[in-house]
DNA sequence: ACAATAATTGATAACAATTATCATTGTCAA
DNA sequence: TTGACAATGATAATTGTTATCAATTATTGT
């Protein structure tokens, strides 16, 4: 129950930030911008205001149930996903946006040498491979 | 002779890109913003717009001359490093924001493996480790 | 060297994404 | 239920960056 997620995030239950998780968790695996939460609540007939989306995706990311991320291009807007599940990577295509997601241990394992090496308490990391994706190859461009 | 530089990059060699060439070598292998250039110029006598600086940097960035990077924090600003050398990755302290490069050819290599698998064309990629440094897990903290 | 031509500059306005402000409203523990 | 205090939302403010456009400067042919 997302009522219990809160409160283990130590934030109050609201309905702004119920309603922010929900649409979080129906596009689970998708990556929204604060926009697109705001538009889509607006669209489903909710009322919110885009400062209040701002404010719990943020809170949501510094309690660790979100990622927030700056892919290039996407018009310079962060993304956000829902933390769950494993860590993962990201593979961007250039001209769709489209985002594919990876795991890859050699690279884990390889990440965690080289910050043990320099004396780097790792706190995190972000890999993102940018190319075009097959479909797009298969398109005219 | 950096003349050169600008001229194979199809770019005329301007007062103000000279100077900002010369500064990104001077800083070679620090990471410099658009404000951090400017304020260099400003401070060494030189005149110039903050406006030719960002039209400058995004120049020799579209002509291969410079890589930008979107690290956390930072206060969001973008900053720029000389693209001449190796590709590599980085290690950001996310306590002092100094940034230290790595190469890894195991992980080039995954990488490569991974795109092709995906049949992305791969067109660039970027990978940050965040972390605290030695010198400030050492400091109070 | 010099004038013509087209690109470059710089001051500033415009922008987009995000954050701060603050009066009003809602949540929750007692 | 109610009081205390956190959360919301409308909007102003900020920040990093880009567009505008008249004035300036680099190149090219002579």
């Amino acid at each position: 129950m997302q009522n219990a997620d809160l409160k283990r995030a130590g934030l109050k239950a609201t309905l702004p930030r119920l309603r922010i998780l929900q649409i979080l968790e129906d596009k689970a695996g998708f990556h929204v911008s604060a926009e697109d939460v705001y538009r889509t609540l607006l669209d489903s007939g909710e009322s919110i205001g885009l400062a209040t989306v701002y404010r719990v995706l943020t809170q949501f990311e510094q309690a660790g149930l979100v990622i927030r991320h700056n892919f290039e291009g996407g018009g310079g807007s962060a993304v956000f996903e829902l933390a769950a599940g494993e860590h993962h990577d990201h593979l961007v295509c250039v001209r769709c946006n489209r985002v594919t997601e990876f795991v890859d241990e050699t690279i884990e394992q390889r990440q965690r040498a080289i910050a043990a090496e320099r004396g780097f308490s790792m706190t995190d990391h972000s890999l993102i491979v940018y190319g075009i994706c097959a479909d797009c190859q298969g398109a005219a461009g």
